[in-house]
RNA sequence: UGGGCUAUCGCCAAGGGGUAAGGCACAGGACUUUGACUCCUGCAUUCGCUGGUUCAAAUCCAGCUAGCCCAG
């Protein structure tokens, strides 16, 4: 008998050919699209598509019918809200950097939907990102970077269980999203020049500051001042969620060069503002740590490390310094290490395991 | 109150008779399943004000105004 899987049906191109190389290779496939965090009626307006847009719903389901699969609509708001967007904003108020996207696969597309399509009897899920899961000589599974350098979309995937990653499918990590364009152009997909997703979903204006304001209501943070590392004051900043270590624009001041953002203090509501060659660093700390790739870390050992999507990687040298810390030595300097955001530890390609950035360290 | 200096885009700043450089800031776009970074484009018909000289002035002259610095 067929193995069944679930596969989470954004609407976008990915997860939709997703479905459609998942049916052609034999699978039970029954598409699913989660509710996060769109309005019940908002979803008739045409919007962008990818991993989480207004259309989602209607999309998904046309694609369904293209390939006469079940398609059913699962209600995540619950988890979202917690997990992702109230996360989101905490995260900010504390002085931190989140990434709303490693949440959302954390809890929402990996917790929650895997375990709600367990329960309805799956094997497992898929989903359309570009990465795809090997079992390493140790007999542990990791996901692996995609055949595209360029659209890689294992950083985002590093916090997953070994658990999750057994119930896991990821068959467009095989493709280049042309050749996935492509294949919906051929098999007729609606969706086949669906545009890309981008920014943070649940913010259509994109304008993240305005949006914690609305969130943050009574505990919205307080204008505070620009300083030099050496206490100087340079200017009123209008507040420390506006604002991210390495950012540039939206700083309002004319100094005669560019200058940058290298700390946020929240507990002075101050956001230190440093040269250009002060946003690097070679030393950071993490915790919240997640072994995938290696089962855990006992001796020192070099690998190559991202700090942000998008990064192309750096070679460091990860120590373990606490029960769930590790501090990461690189051996170049290293662009805005920056608190919130993840770290991710790779051996030829695949994700040894990753954490939270703690902050920079000496 | 005498004497001197300076006034050019939001900030800094070139230009010293031939028809307004540049940097920063800002705006828009590209890139991007996070925030950033980066890249591209735009950004003074006008040079404190008023007159004058000249074919031609931000550039020369006069007066006025404002700011700064010395004197007292």
């Amino acid at each position: 008998m067929a193995k069944k899987v679930v596969v989470g049906m954004s609407g976008g191109v990915d997860s939709s050919v997703a479905a459609l190389l998942l049916k052609r290779q034999g699978y039970d496939v029954v598409g699913v699209t989660m509710q996060i965090w769109q309005e019940e009626s908002a979803q008739d307006t045409a919007e962008q598509g990818g991993c989480c847009g207004y259309s989602a719903v209607e999309d998904a389901r046309q694609v369904a019918e293209v390939l006469d699969i079940p398609h059913y609509v699962m209600n995540f708001r619950q988890d979202f809200r917690q997990k992702v967007m109230d996360y989101f904003v905490a995260e900010y108020l504390a002085g931190r950097t989140p990434n709303p996207c490693i949440a959302c696969n954390r809890y929402v597309k990996w917790e929650a939907m895997l375990h709600r399509s367990l329960e309805i009897g799956a094997d497992y899920i898929a989903t359309g990102h570009y990465a795809g899961i090997i079992t390493l000589g140790n007999g542990r599974y990791a996901v692996r970077s995609a055949v595209t350098a360029k659209k890689d979309q294992t950083y985002a995937l590093y916090s997953l269980t070994q658990e999750q990653l057994a119930h896991t499918l990821m068959p467009v990590g095989d493709y280049t999203k042309e050749e996935i364009r492509q294949i919906a152009e051929e098999a007729g997909l609606p969706v086949a020049n669906k545009p890309d997703s981008q920014e943070i979903c649940f913010i259509p204006d994109n304008d993240y500051a305005a949006f914690i304001d609305r969130e943050a209501k009574e505990r919205v943070p307080r204008p505070g001042n620009f300083v030099t590392k050496d206490g100087e004051v340079l200017g009123r900043h209008l507040g420390i969620t506006h604002y991210t270590v390495g950012q540039r624009k939206g700083l309002n001041l004319a100094m005669g060069h560019p200058v940058f953002v290298t700390q946020i203090r929240p507990d002075t509501d101050e956001v230190v503002i440093g040269e250009a060659d002060e946003v690097f660093g070679t030393t950071l700390v993490c915790n919240q740590i997640n072994y995938m790739g290696m089962e855990g870390l006992s001796e020192p050992r070099e690998v190559l490390a991202k700090i942000r999507y998008a990064h192309a990687g750096e070679r460091c040298l990860i120590e373990k310094t606490g029960e769930d810390q590790i501090r990461c030595v690189f051996q170049k300097p290293v662009r805005a290490i920056t608190p919130g955001q993840a770290v991710v530890f790779y051996e030829d390609g695949y994700v040894l395991g990753g954490g939270t950035i703690i902050g920079p360290a000496t």
